[in-house]
DNA sequence: AGGAGTTTGTGAACGAGAGAACAAACTGAG
DNA sequence: CTCAGTTTGTTCTCTCGTTCACAAACTCCT
């Protein structure tokens, strides 16, 4: 049982950790281009906005790439960090619903700077398809299979109105694409084993409205204590 | 010392509840469309896709608005985390930078029907200012301290490029904007009390890629080792 | 009225994550 | 070589969040 390769390093990376990953790959790369080959924790954990026993700990999960009395080497974490996440190749990427959001999406050029290739644009509205958004021309919904299947897509974002989204997910799984972005404001239920998740913008304004009023309430309250 | 009013419950609601009172918002919005009156804790959890005694104890937090052996009552239950949020009136808020990603948001019908009301676009390309967009007219970037003064905005939203995403978080402070949501891939430095929150695309797919693949590094571990 | 059946609200156990603190490991000067 | 100074990797503690489990509170049926 449990029969392991020699190289396996036994890791098992924290979820908090995995989410800032990219925040430190993002940093690394900006001091990259500003030229800089060395950087402390310190340094590192500023450009990252995270204290730096965060930063060091999170990173001693990868591995020890740094020297003590030294610090990391700018390019070379970089590379181990982009090997950890899997983005030292390109992931293809499909997106469904080409609308305002879909639109902007597509014509996003951090993506293909950052690891993802988006190789399909679907739509289940035939007015689309005539349409080409930054080189790739929209296509019917009915082809997510076939082009998931020829560019062995892993990755599928949904940019459809919050009704379709089921739907859309359901054929996806379908399709053998086991990790979806969802941008429509609801709920999918997906197999155990595939990956959702979720951004939602008016939650993200619901969160600032809520801390919004309540330090407005707060100095409200101080005042009338203070009259 | 610490003087309190009378209607004070002393309530201190955790972040990461918080994080859920929009989601469950949307759920109540939803069983309320379906003409639902009443909910259980279980029919509500799993409508917002979360546990049951979580959901329960999150709602604790905000009062004892459910009836054991009944349920939650829809109606007045959604009224009250509406509230709680500060949702039951329009939040007036700007958005700079009107690219590809500023259009998308300006053209989405949802913050509207979620509590917030945009009431001014700027960009600081002079050419973008004779646009109009989901009827509301760009203007131009410095106009952001009269306009937040005019309007009493309380919220910003940043879509210019990540370079540019610092002086206008500087700007907004200024302007008296202390919550920010920040779509620029970049960390922005804000005084204490100034509230920022970032949706990043690409870390989000970063995210996905690396569980990606792990799991696929697992199954072809899983193979080798039967083979 | 009483008892069976539901469902809430919450105390308590458990687990994950954050941060402080420090030994270990390195550099460089003398 | 030795010693002072620097910075990592890691241990320990504390805080925050999740989940379990159950008494309290309600409904409905007899
Ligand atoms: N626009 C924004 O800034 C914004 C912000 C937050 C959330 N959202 C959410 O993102 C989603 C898209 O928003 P939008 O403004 O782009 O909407 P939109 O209506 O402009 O675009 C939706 C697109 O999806 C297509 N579509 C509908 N059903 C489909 C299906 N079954 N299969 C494939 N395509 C289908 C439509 O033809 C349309 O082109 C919505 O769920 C919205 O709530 C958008
Ligand atoms: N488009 C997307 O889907 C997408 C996805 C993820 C992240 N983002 C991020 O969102 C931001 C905007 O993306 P975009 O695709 O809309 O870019 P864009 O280049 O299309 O638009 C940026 C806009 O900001 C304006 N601008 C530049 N400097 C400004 C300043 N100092 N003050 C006010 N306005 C200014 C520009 O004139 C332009 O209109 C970028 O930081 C990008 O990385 C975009």
């Amino acid at each position: 049982m449990t029969a392991r390769t020699s190289n396996d390093t036994a890791r098992d990376i924290p979820e908090a950790t995995v989410a800032r990953l990219p925040i430190y790959l993002r940093a690394l790369i900006t001091l990259a281009e500003d030229s800089i080959e060395t950087c402390s924790s310190e340094e590192l954990a500023t450009a990252a906005g995270v204290n730096s026993a965060k930063l060091r700990k999170d990173l001693s999960y990868l591995g020890s790439y740094g020297t003590r009395g030294v610090g990391y080497d700018v390019e070379y974490l970089r590379y181990q960090i982009a090997r950890e996440i899997g983005v030292t190749q390109d992931w293809p990427v499909v997106i469904v619903g080409i609308g305002n959001l879909g639109h902007a999406l597509a014509n996003y050029s951090g993506f293909r700077s950052r690891g993802f290739r988006v190789v399909a644009l679907l739509d289940a509205d035939p007015d689309r398809h005539d349409e080409v958004v930054a080189g790739v021309d929209v296509r019917p919904f009915d082809e997510l299979e076939e082009i998931a299947a020829e560019h062995g897509v892993a990755i599928g974002v949904i940019a459809t109105p919050a009704l379709a989204a089921q739907d859309v997910a359901d054929r996806m799984v379908t399709a053998g694409i086991a990790s979806i972005l969802n941008f429509a404001p609801t709920v999918l239920s997906v197999p155990d084993g595939v990956d959702v998740r979720k951004v939602d913008l008016s939650i993200e304004l619901q969160i600032l409205a809520f801390h919004v009023q309540r330090k407005t309430a707060a100095s409200a309250l101080a005042q009338e204590n203070s009259a």
